[in-house]
DNA sequence: TATGAATGAGGCTTCATTCAT
DNA sequence: CATGAATGAAGCCTCATTCAT
């Protein structure tokens, strides 16, 4: 007699409709009506499922960071296992071209870190996406620079490199369009780790 | 007879009050009166002076971009001007450290670079300092490629490479302090271009 | 399950209070709060039901040209139908007196003759109305001559030299109250359209 | 030593500008900017010889109201002087066609009716003229009729039926332009005179 | 669960008027 | 007389949130 709960599924349908709407209009303009009606919901129901605006702002971010870890996973298994394509993998999940390629979400990446920057709770979810990404890659790297048989010291700053790196194409293929041609981003991206992976010192860096 | 006009004076106030509720309020939340309380004039008088909200911020993003290109020039004078040291004096620029850091600017961009998203006046002028940006790298590689007796064909992605890290460090450091320990981001800057130049082959490249 | 849905109650209620505001008002001095008070509703609402403020003075111009609609048809049904009887049945319902008599839509409409001289949309709901009546005079004016055997050709030129009368009548009535006796109007007018008939031509006009 | 006082002249180009902007924009939307503009002049200097807004509103129901006066006057002396002929000067002064047709003033004319309905300063003045025209009208409405061995009693209604008709042709004219073909309005006029006139017992009235 | 009417705080903007110069 | 920067009171409108149904 119970209800069919489809609370999951309501709060992942308002989730996505506040991605899609925020990805053209912002955090601020993304009204709670528009976000309705993308998901064909009322305003209502939104605040029945969510407390309020914030929190599925919140929700978002997490669905985000665990759409990225998804699509990691998955790039990893239709690769090897060599460290240098464990790295690739990796990459390519945060900068995602072809068929996978997510123009809306990196929106929404760039929009995100636009409300962290005033809003504490934002800010918070936010650094704790952002330091997860750097420690993988900063471990993703050691791994890498330890079967090149180089020294490991390069890790932190090549992983922060490359995070930078990231989120620098986040914001310019969102809001400077044209800036990065279409489908530069990956090629670019593998280019720049080879390149700094063959000007590693063997030896202790620096 | 009437009073001294202080146009221009007024203007560059409430522009540079903008940034500074800007860099922590945003721009959507950035409240004409706001703006207002921090210049310390009233909120009529920022409509005397621009014709709305919109005309303040692109004032800003004339003013920041003003700005770079004055800091860059600053810092090309006190160096010498091997194409090496005027890359680095750019990316100095975008990058400043020291006395010169302006976390209040960088703050403004990533802000900036969120409207652009949702703003067609935005994004066209975001878009035009960035392919200034672009262009000014592509050029300083160039010469610092043709320079090193390497093949001039890496050089705009090398620039783009650049660009893309310098706005993310915009971003991760306004919007996730702690990622980047401060005063790291230079250095590793500018590693980073050592490690792209002395891995860039000597002959036609790939 | 909802509040059952009074839209359309609530679109009518508020479009008569903007009448009634503006009839002491104009239209520029009718506020939102004023007219929200004057319907016991909050400005907010208003807005919920209508987009802005003058989406509620273009209902109000269908509502009020519907009324002298209702108002004529009523009006043809309390006569005979001869064609003499069909026009003065059409001019009084526009220039209603005794308990029909409607001094606030009267000023409403010159009211709105104002908006419409500065703003195009109203423009082109007043003109619309306007072109209306005067149709419709032109036709029961052709009705009339015909039937007392004269020229048809005079029938526009009376029905415009009417209509004229007709909202000359409600400028005077409402803006130089005095001027016009109360109850003088429509006498006047039947008066008006005995000469004129009387003087028409028999034969071809002029 | 006195400087030369401009002030009339400073007035009359303020009213004058009042006029053209009001024509187009409406009393509420003729801002003192805008007026100031129109008239090359600055705002400050409007206040200077004006107490405010309505003053100078008032000034011009006044000069509008003389410039009737004074092309009457030019007109009577360009006919011959029957009763006839004085009657139709009046009119045509009234609604002048041809080099002077002024549909400027005639958009006034409605704007201030609408003022008059809001404001009782307004409507005081507003009335005092029309209560003048009707006075003058029915002055020459009764010589006509006397000349005409007609019985002087109808001529309060011709005037007051006339006046309706003249300010309805301005109501109209301006805010639905196209239902009056311009050009019309002078001759119908005249044949509407013609017609009553026609029509008009020799006897004792009705 | 679901609806959507309703609220009310607050934001942007306009503009008559003032006043230092 | 003249200027135009400055003020401050409103006005329109937006929108997150609530709540009766």
């Amino acid at each position: 007699m119970a209800r069919p709960s489809n609370n999951q599924a309501r709060r992942q349908q308002i989730t996505m409709s506040l991605a899609r709407v925020m990805a053209r209009s912002g955090y601020e303009r993304a009204t709670i009506a528009e976000v309705a009606r993308e998901a064909e919901l009322t305003p209502g129901l939104l605040h029945y499922h969510f407390a309020n605006k914030l929190e599925i702002l919140m929700a978002l971010v997490d669905h985000l960071a665990g759409r990225l870890e998804t699509r990691y996973r998955a790039r990893l298994e239709g690769a090897g296992s060599s460290p240098r394509q464990r790295l690739r993998a990796f990459l390519d999940a945060l900068v995602a071209t072809g068929p996978d390629a997510d123009p809306e979400a990196m929106a929404c990446w760039v929009v995100i870190a636009g409300e962290a920057i005033r809003q504490e709770d934002v800010r918070l979810v936010y650094q704790r996406v952002i330091t997860r990404q750097k420690e993988a890659l900063t471990e993703l790297a050691s791994d890498l620079l330890a079967a090149e048989g180089r020294s490991i010291e390069a890790a932190p700053g090549m992983a922060l490199g490359l995070l930078c790196w990231v989120h620098g194409c986040y914001q310019l293929a969102s809001a400077a369009p044209g800036t990065i041609p279409t489908g530069t981003a990956a090629p670019l991206l593998h280019q720049m780790v080879d390149q700094l992976l063959a000007s590693a010192p063997p030896e202790a860096p620096r």
